[in-house]
DNA sequence: CTGAAAGCGCTTACAG
DNA sequence: CTGAAAGCGCTTACAG
């Protein structure tokens, strides 16, 4: 008996009185081995509990089977079910799939793509910290690492991304609070956060709703948590020149806003109307239910999955560009949809107002 | 210029005109080399942008520096907390995390826990589908890999786990409502959930509370999504006997059945109350708040991850039992805590009904 | 159908 | 401080 807590295919071999290379075809579909033999080292392979070890397959040049993944957080909804649906289309291609947080920190996710790089995984699935980055890209080009991102592009290379109309739907939801009558209307961000790209897109979907009518955006980025939230909002609701309506550019922020102006005793959408970026759980249940603008993030986790697979399937054929669907840049459009509730000003309309699935 | 996409150390000991074990060491921090070799091996590392092959250290018997997770789903607020946790313990340590779904079905947990195996896997975190599972434990143990289970034990087991107390958790939510004076209190669950460890303990704890409050138990856990919660209470409010309470074991479940009543127009807690199991966003600030019996969840995860680190440490020095607040058969318990609100009856209470952090 | 042998890219005594 | 060599556990021509 072995120190080695498992068992190698060596050993495999000397119990069932074959050759290697027999074991490893047993092992790989049993093509081109008699039937007894077969048998045989079925048994042994059963009886040793023999297990073959990925990291020697991996250096004889098999694909690791590997896809790594950065997000900024996991617990973060949105992310949790992008990785939930990229996760189980690399369950369905046989394919383990490493988890990695960012926290939209770019150096952080520069240490994670190292470590996959080493670690060698065969695709990598990406919500990039910063949309413009030299040193990612140039590692991935390097790499030559199949690479789909998406919520954000990154610009400056061919990497594909899967990507919602953030702008477009952004516009769309101020457009709606304009056309309420509200003319007072501030975007609400989160700290930090500004420089990524949805956020930018978010806002600039903003300022060009106001511009067009004419009306004064005003941006405050600076909301760290719920507590910073009822702060902030304490201060524009008794100052002066109180806004008339809120757009909160993200899913956590919408819901701190909303718990804060209920805590406050704030009329909505009387005294101040609400959207928010992204539905969520509850919004159509709460008192008023909540006009958002919603993505398909299971989607978007899958479509980005698949769209690696099919560069992994195809990495080894023609190098065709791959362009179904996607723009010049190779971005994936995934359209928003406003979610017409209450808080905007709507009325109730139970039909508009049902519970989601 | 070699085909292969990745420089190896052979490449850089041959630019650098060195040894190979030299570079080795050179990677290794760079003790015994030096100061001009040093230099120049490193400038070569450099140029070449050599990344070490893991595959080849782990073949050498080093560890994989992996942990692999197995939940039931990531895209489940609970588990995706946990998991963040996780991932957080485990880049602490320079570790990478492995994340899989068992979607609550032994059998692709079984698929899973091989596949983590033949990754050699340093250590496994796993929320199991059943307590109870022979092939699994044999599994573990012939690979003789550290575990910690979490949100589940493993009976019949040396597994070290973190655990809810969700027995007494469920008896104090059960009572609390008891308390109230409600007498048909109906416990709802979800379809094919039953046989969970934490399900069953929750309804175990609802049992108890009620047997010893002389009153009939009535446990339903045929509810399958949000339609079906609706039919279910439709049925239940319309038909003969309706309850006038209802304990809903689980996080999301609790929110269906708050969609429902809200969209059937019922009176909570006036015409049925409402407590849940697990604490979520929003509840405190719903109309009316909900009653909930809420969990660590962030700390489950970390928990659980540190417990593993310390058997990964621990592992080549003495075998010490580390029985260190654990009981006797390993379960570290978290304390749950009933955070009363509205819903079941208690009076709005500013103080108790503030947002969560 | 079968097996001996080379080699994937590292690490590690060992000898200098 | 340095390097030649063996070996980790597989896969894969190659020869039989």
């Amino acid at each position: 008996m072995k120190k080695t807590p498992h068992a190698t295919l060596a050993d495999v071999a000397r119990e069932a009185r074959v050759g290697t290379s027999t074991v490893s075809r047993v092992i790989r579909g049993g093509a081109r081995v008699s039937p007894d033999t077969l048998e045989r080292v079925r048994a042994v392979i059963r009886k040793l509990d023999y297990q073959p070890n990925d990291a020697a397959r991996i250096l004889k040049g098999e694909r690791t089977k590997t896809i790594g993944l950065i997000v900024p957080s996991v617990a973060d909804p949105f992310f949790a079910i992008c990785a939930e649906a990229a996760q189980e289309t690399s369950r369905s291609h046989g394919f383990l799939l490493i988890v990695t947080c960012s926290n939209n920190d770019p150096r952080v996710e520069l240490e994670n793509l190292n470590k996959l790089v080493q670690r060698r995984v065969d695709g990598l699935l990406l919500a990039p910290a910063a949309s413009r980055n030299e040193e990612l890209v140039q590692i991935l080009n390097r790499a030559s690492i199949p690479v789909v991102s998406f919520d954000r592009p990154i610009h400056d290379s061919l990497i594909p991304s899967v990507v919602s109309t953030n702008f477009k739907g952004a516009k769309e939801a101020t457009r709606h609070l304009i056309s309420h009558g509200y003319k007072r209307i501030v975007c609400l961000g989160m700290k930090g956060e500004d420089s990524l790209y949805t956020n930018k897109e978010r806002i600039r979907g903003y300022r060009t709703a106001m511009q067009e009518a004419n009306l004064p955006p005003k941006v405050d980025v600076s909301i760290n948590n719920y507590e910073s939230a009822e702060l902030a909002l304490k201060a524009y609701l008794y100052g002066v020149n109180p806004p008339d309506a809120i757009f909160a550019i993200r899913n956590l922020l919408t819901i701190y806003i909303f718990e804060a102006l209920h805590k406050l005793r704030v009329r909505i959408p009387k005294k101040v109307a609400l959207v928010g970026f992204d539905d969520f759980q509850l919004a159509s249940t709460v008192n008023p239910s909540i006009t958002v603008v919603k993505q398909e993030m299971e989607l978007m986790g899958k479509m980005a999955a698949e769209l690696l697979f099919e560069q992994l399937t195809l990495k080894h054929q023609s190098s065709s560009k791959m362009t179904n669907g996607a723009d010049s840049s190779g971005v994936r459009w995934l359209e928003t949809e406003l979610i017409v509730r209450e808080s905007c000003g709507c009325r109730s309309n139970s039909s508009f107002n049902s519970p989601r699935k």
